[in-house]
DNA sequence: TTGGAAACTTACTTATTAGTAAGTATTTTT
DNA sequence: AAAAATACTTACTAATAAGTAAGTTTCCAA
């Protein structure tokens, strides 16, 4: 694959993660890449095609991890552990994820980007019920509420609060992390 | 008060809702109002002017809100419950809450916008901080979390599932905001 | 009844946007 | 060595954006 074409997926995502899909423009990208506003749309023919490879590229990613996760044995706790600790990363480098960044923007998206975009979704949200489930079998963790509704609370506390960190300046993202995980503790 | 002026805020406040800050125009308004162009121009000057008098507006309804449920005496549960339902109510509406709205487009905003939402972002989170706290004290709600950290994460959970319904189209809200409130039984 | 403020419209300007058609240089394949 | 694909640039177009200056209508107060 083309190294300029990884670049504006990477550039463009973190765009995305800091001003939002609305926000930038591929005179943004090809300033930074020192190239040609024409040299994106060769790579990239409408803003829809660059927004939906993003979304598919975090899919894949996410996929990868997960795949990773599994062969390496972790258990559930470490497998919750990983996925919180991707959004205290992103905290520290004061991006967005993905889902918090588009999802505002949804009803502006184009099509394809949207089902991309619910598929990514419906991905995490599946995952983290799944894992929910099998570790409250196991003893690990300890909830009364329904596994999706926990999932979707979960997920929501970290979609919701790098969004709020970037209004509120002191929030202590960590502790607010841990406060997560102790909720789980049986 | 100008009628004109009022409809523009609340014609704004609905696009920003809907479509984001980003993705509305001034033709979005003037189309809708039946006037011109640099007739909104007339009463906002510019976008930031807008934008800071529908985050301004929304802390006035805010305190207003809160006000009126301390001279109607409601107790802390009542309050959270209250509080909890206009998002019940935003989500049938299918929008998003201002600060889920215009969150992630921060670091795009006027300075001005941006002050005016940390401070109803700060409001909104105190307030839930200090109902926390007295419910607790009351014996109203039980929790082990730090009560900020839960006003956070209650705030949060609620933000961000706005977001997520409008990508998750089957999110079962209510029982969602039912399992806030459980979470918080003694 | 006249002066002036309020509430606009007309008619623009300037900047930026996504997007394209045609051309060029470089590398790869045949 | 010729053909063709790759990776761009040049030079635009058309649309839309925010914003403004100057003029017009309407209404109210002195």
């Amino acid at each position: 694959m083309s190294v300029t074409r990884e670049r504006i997926i990477e550039l463009g995502e973190n765009l995305i993660l800091t001003k939002g899909y609305n926000a930038f423009s591929y005179q943004d990208i090809s300033t930074e890449l020192g190239i040609k506003n024409a040299a994106v749309h060769y790579y990239f023919p409408t803003k829809a095609n660059l927004g939906t490879s993003i979304v598919k590229t975090n899919i894949l990613r996410f996929e990868e991890m997960i795949d990773n996760m599994h062969s390496r044995g972790f258990d559930e706790w470490k497998q919750l552990d990983a996925f919180i600790k991707i959004y205290i990363k992103s905290h520290r480098e004061q991006k967005l994820c993905i889902v918090g960044s588009l999802g505002p923007d949804f009803d502006t998206l184009n099509e394809t980007t949207q089902s991309e975009l619910v598929k990514m979704t419906e991905l995490i949200v599946s995952w983290l019920t799944e894992i929910l489930n099998s570790g409250k079998e196991k003893g690990y963790f300890a909830f009364n509420e329904d596994a999706g509704n926990k999932a979707s609370m979960i997920f929501s506390s970290l979609v919701a609060s790098l969004q709020l960190s970037r209004i509120i300046k002191n929030l202590d993202y960590k502790s607010y992390c841990q406060a997560i995980q102790e909720g789980l503790k049986p």
